[in-house]
DNA sequence: GTTGCCAAGTTTTTT
DNA sequence: ACTTGGCAAC
C-alpha cells in the first residue's frame, strides 16, 4: 500500500508543507536556492500518486534528463519498493517531450512535412546544413557568418515565428536576407527528414495548437502537469505548458456550485528568478513573474528558508543578489550558525590559480584530515568550458580524480561522430549532412569531384542525395571508378539494413552488434588502426577506445529500451523493424544528453563543470575559478545591463551551490589566444560582503606595480609546490642578448625551465631560461 | 584522388 | 592555443 499522505510532510516547514499538500488548480512555488524544493516536489508527485491519481496522467518536465531520473528514483523511494502506482509517470525534459510527441503524431501528419523519422540535428549539424544553404544561396560564408545567421534564425523560433512570419516581419536588408536564409534552411532540414533542437520545441507548440485532435488526447492524458526551473522557460515552452495544461476541468455544463467549481489548470510550476541564467537562449523571466496573471487563482508559494549553506555562504550569495535592481526582493536566511568564512584568494595566473585550487581541494579530502570530504562532495566551477584545461591539468598531475560534466563531449569527437554518422544514415537516408560527412571516410574513392557531381544531380531532381548513389548511372560525368566506389558504398549501407528490412542472416540482430559492424565494415576501425599502428600515437589508441565505448553505450542502451514505451511504434509507426526504431531511439538519447547529465556522485571524483550546468546541484566543497571582468562577469554581458545582472545570477547560482566551503579565486594575469593578459578582478568580490569573507594574495609581482626597477616580491608560501616559478611572469618584456626585445608568453617552472618568448625581431622562441640570459624591461603593453 | 601543410579566424553559457 | 579550410604536391 502507499504510505500515508501524512508521512509524506511530517517533516517539512508550513510553507513546505502547503506545497505538497496541494492538488488541483495551478500553484507557483517560489523557492529560493537551497530551500528544500527537489524535496517539495518529489514529495507532491508521490502525494498525488499516493491520492490514488494515477500515475500516467501526471508529466513532470526538468531541466535535464539526469534530474528526472533522479526523480523518479525518489518519488519509488518514497512509495516503497516495488511501487506500481508511480510506473506510467512521465518524467522528462521539455526538448525530450517535444521529440516524443513528434515521434508519436508526426506520422500521423500532424506536421506538415515532417515524418516520425526525423533526426536531430545538433549545433554543428546545423552550421554545415546553414553552410549548404547559404552556398545555394550564392552568399558568402565570409559576409554571412553561419554563427550569427543559425543565432538569429534561432531567436526567432524561439519566439514562435517560423520562416513566413520572420520574412513579413523583416525590415532591413540584412533581415530579408536572413529570411531567405531561414526559408531555405527549414526547407532544407524538412528534405534532409531533420529537425534542430528549437524544432523539437516550436514545432510541438505549434502541433499542440493547430491540431485539435492532438490536444485533446495530449489535455486528456496528462492531467498533473509539473515544471522545474520554471524561470528558464522560454515562449516555446511557456506555449508547451499552456496547451497541454489546457483549461482545467471545465465542466462546459451549467454553474456548479462553487465547491465543485474547477481549480482551473493543474499545473504548478516551480523556479526562483533568482536563477534565471538562460535569458540568451530565449528564456523570458516573465513567465515565471506573471504566472499569477496567465493562470488566475494560482496558489503562491515562497519557500525562502535555506537549508543547503552555513550562514557565511548565505550572507554571500544575499549580499551579492541584492545589487540586481531588476528583482523582486526576498529574503535567504538560515537558521544554522557558524561556518567557515569564504576564502577568495587572488592567484599570479591560471596555472597558479590550478595548483591554489588543487591544494584546496587536497586540504579538504578526507585522507588529508580527520572528517574531511570525499571527492565527489568538491566541485570546481566556471564561467567557460575554456578554463577547464589548466584545472583537469593540475589535477591529473596531483592524482586527484575528476570528471567533466560536458554531456556531449564523447559524442563530439571526430570518430564518435564518424560512427554515429553511419548510423545516421541507416536511420534516415535522407539525411544528406551526415551521409556527406562519411560519404568518403574512410578514403574510399568519392572525392570531391565526383561528389559534386552526385549533388549537382540530387539538387536538380530535388532528391535526398542518397537516392541518387542508387542509380549512380544516371549522375552525368560520373566516371566509372566513381560509380564502382558508390555501388560499392550503397552495398555496404544494405548489408548492414539488410536492404531496410533489419532481418536476415547477415544482417546484426542486436543494435550493439549493428553499431559494431557499422564501425568495421565501414572500414572506419581499420582507418583509426592503421593510424595508430603507423605514428603510434595514443590518440589513435583512444579513438579505438572511444569506439568501443560506444558499442557499449549501445548495449547499455538496448537493456534499458522498451520498445512498449516507445512513442514512435504507436499506431502508424507499428510497422517499423524493432532494430530501426531502436536505433532511432538511441540517437536520439545521445542527441539529447545534457551536460549535467554527466554528473555521477558513485565515481567518486572531484566534478568540473560551467556555471549552467552546475544549476540544480550541490556540494559540499565548491571552488569558483575566473573571477575576472570579462570572465565573470563576461565581456559580452558588460555593456548590457540585463545581461550583466544575468551574470551576478550566474555567480549567485555558484556560491548558493556550496553547502560548506567556499573558494574564489582571480588570477592576475591569465592567457587567452596565447597572450598572458593583465585582469581586473571582478566587480562581484566587491559586492560580497568583507564581514564573511577572507581574502589573500598569492600573487608575486610585485616589480610590475612597483615599475621594473624594484625587486620581486617575496615568496608567497603557499600554493607552490612545483619549484619556484619562472622570474618573468607571462605579458611581460624582456631582452634577450641576441634576440632583442620580446614578450614572454609562457614561462614554465622547476629545473630546466624554459619560456616561450615571442621577438620583435626573431619571432618566437622557446629559451631555457637558465641560459639565456633574459632581463626584465617592464611590463608589456598590447602586443609585443 | 589523396595527403599534408599553412594561414586565418576564433569562443560564452546549452537542450 | 587550436581548429578549420584552402591549396599544392604526390
Amino acid at each position: 500500500m502507499p504510505q500515508e499522505p501524512t508521512e509524506l510532510v511530517r517533516d517539512l516547514t508550513e510553507p513546505q508543507r502547503r506545497a505538497v499538500l496541494h492538488v488541483d488548480g495551478p500553484l507557483l512555488v517560489l523557492a529560493a536556492a537551497g530551500s528544500g524544493k527537489t524535496r517539495v516536489i518529489t514529495r507532491r508527485v508521490a502525494r498525488l500518486v499516493a491520492l490514488g491519481i494515477p500515475g500516467w496522467s501526471i508529466l513532470a518536465l526538468t531541466f535535464t534528463n539526469k534530474a528526472a531520473g533522479e526523480m523518479r528514483d525518489r518519488v519509488n523511494a518514497l512509495l516503497g519498493e516495488g511501487s506500481r502506482a508511480s510506473r506510467g509517470l512521465t518524467l522528462t525534459t521539455f526538448h525530450a517531450l517535444g521529440a516524443r510527441l513528434l515521434r508519436k503524431y508526426a506520422p500521423l501528419g500532424a506536421v506538415p512535412g515532417l515524418k516520425g523519422d526525423f533526426t536531430i540535428y545538433d549545433a554543428s549539424d546545423q552550421q554545415a546544413l546553414v553552410k549548404k544553404v547559404l552556398e545555394g544561396l550564392q552568399m558568402s560564408a565570409g559576409n554571412w557568418s553561419p554563427r550569427s545567421v543559425l543565432s538569429a534564425i534561432s531567436a526567432a523560433k524561439n519566439d514562435l515565428l517560423d520562416a513566413a512570419a520572420y520574412a513579413r516581419s523583416a525590415g532591413g536588408y540584412y533581415e530579408q536576407q536572413i529570411a531567405r536564409v531561414f526559408e531555405s534552411y527549414e526547407r532544407a532540414l524538412r528534405a534532409a527528414g531533420a529537425v534542430d533542437f528549437d524544432d523539437l520545441l516550436v514545432l510541438t507548440a505549434r502541433m499542440l495548437r493547430t491540431d485539435a485532435r492532438v490536444r485533446a488526447e495530449v489535455q486528456a492524458r496528462w492531467r498533473y502537469l509539473l515544471i522545474d526551473e520554471y524561470q528558464d522557460t522560454n515562449r516555446a515552452q511557456f506555449e508547451i505548458a499552456r496547451l497541454i495544461a489546457g483549461e482545467g476541468a471545465q465542466s462546459g455544463g451549467p454553474a456548479l456550485p462553487a465547491e465543485l467549481e474547477p481549480a482551473g489548470p493543474n499545473i504548478c510550476v516551480v523556479g526562483d528568478p533568482d536563477q534565471a541564467i538562460y535569458g540568451w537562449r530565449g528564456a523570458d523571466i516573465e513567465n515565471i513573474l506573471d504566472f499569477e496573471k496567465h493562470y488566475p487563482g494560482a496558489e503562491v508559494i515562497a519557500l525562502g528558508e535555506n537549508f543547503r549553506s552555513t550562514a557565511p555562504i548565505l550572507g554571500a550569495a544575499d549580499s551579492l543578489i541584492r545589487r540586481n535592481r531588476r528583482r523582486k526582493h526576498k529574503d535567504l536566511f538560515t537558521s544554522r550558525p557558524g561556518g567557515d568564512p569564504v576564502e577568495i584568494v587572488v592567484t599570479q595566473d591560471e596555472h597558479h590559480e590550478a595548483r591554489v585550487v588543487c591544494d584546496w581541494l587536497r586540504s579538504h579530502s578526507l585522507a588529508e584530515t580527520a572528517g574531511g570530504l570525499a571527492w565527489r562532495d568538491m566541485a570546481v566551477f566556471y564561467r567557460t568550458n575554456a578554463l577547464s584545461r589548466v584545472i583537469e591539468e593540475q589535477l591529473r598531475s596531483g592524482g586527484i580524480p575528476y570528471v567533466i560534466a560536458r554531456g556531449t563531449a564523447f559524442y563530439e569527437r571526430e570518430e564518435v561522430r564518424n560512427a554515429l554518422a553511419y548510423l545516421r544514415v541507416i536511420a534516415n537516408q535522407a539525411d544528406d549532412i551526415s551521409l556527406l560527412r562519411i560519404i568518403n571516410t574512410p578514403a574510399r574513392g568519392i572525392g570531391k569531384a565526383s561528389l559534386d557531381r552526385v549533388i549537382e544531380a540530387a539538387t536538380a531532381r530535388g532528391l535526398p542525395v542518397f537516392s541518387l548513389l542508387r542509380e549512380p548511372g544516371t549522375v552525368k560525368d560520373l566516371s566509372a571508378r566513381a560509380c564502382s566506389a558508390v555501388r560499392a558504398f550503397v552495398a555496404l549501407i544494405d548489408g548492414l539494413t539488410g536492404h531496410g528490412a533489419f532481418m536476415g542472416a547477415d544482417v546484426p540482430a542486436s543494435l550493439a552488434e549493428l553499431v559494431e559492424r557499422a564501425i568495421r565494415d565501414s572500414g572506419l576501425e581499420a582507418l583509426y588502426r592503421q593510424q595508430a599502428g603507423a605514428s603510434g600515437a595514443a590518440s589513435d589508441e583512444d579513438r579505438l577506445a572511444n569506439l568501443s565505448e560506444l558499442v557499449s553505450s549501445a548495449a547499455e542502451f538496448e537493456q534499458k529500451y522498451d520498445p512498449a514505451s516507445d512513442p514512435a511504434l504507436d499506431g502508424a509507426g507499428a510497422s517499423t523493424p524493432p532494430l530501426l526504431a531502436m536505433l532511432r531511439a538511441y540517437l536520439e538519447s545521445v542527441a539529447l544528453v545534457a551536460d549535467a547529465d554527466t554528473v555521477d556522485p558513485e565515481r567518486g571524483s572531484v566534478t568540473l563543470m560551467t556555471l549552467h550546468a552546475a544549476k540544480g546541484l550541490e556540494f559540499r566543497a565548491v571552488a569558483m575559478i575566473g573571477l575576472e571582468e570579462g570572465l565573470l562577469p563576461h565581456a559580452r554581458s558588460l555593456e548590457n545591463e540585463h545581461a550583466m545582472e544575468e551574470e551576478r545570477r550566474l555567480c549567485f547560482v555558484g556560491i548558493t551551490r556550496a553547502m560548506r566551503r567556499l573558494l574564489i579565486t582571480h588570477a592576475k594575469y591569465r592567457s587567452a589566444r596565447g597572450f598572458a593578459e593583465r585582469t581586473m578582478p571582478s566587480r562581484f568580490l566587491d559586492e560580497l560582503p568583507p564581514e564573511h569573507c577572507t581574502r589573500r594574495d598569492l600573487a608575486r609581482d610585485g616589480f610590475i606595480d612597483d615599475g621594473p626597477e624594484a625587486a620581486p616580491a617575496p615568496s608567497a608560501g603557499r600554493g607552490r609546490d612545483s619549484g619556484p616559478p619562472g622570474p618573468f611572469p607571462p605579458g611581460s618584456l624582456v631582452r634577450h642578448p641576441q634576440f632583442g626585445v620580446g614578450k614572454v608568453l609562457a614561462v614554465s617552472r622547476g629545473p630546466g625551465a624554459r619560456a616561450r618568448v615571442e621577438f620583435r625581431e626573431a619571432g618566437v622562441k622557446t629559451l631555457v631560461l637558465e641560459y639565456a640570459g633574459l632581463k626584465q624591461v617592464g611590463e608589456a603593453r598590447g602586443r609585443a
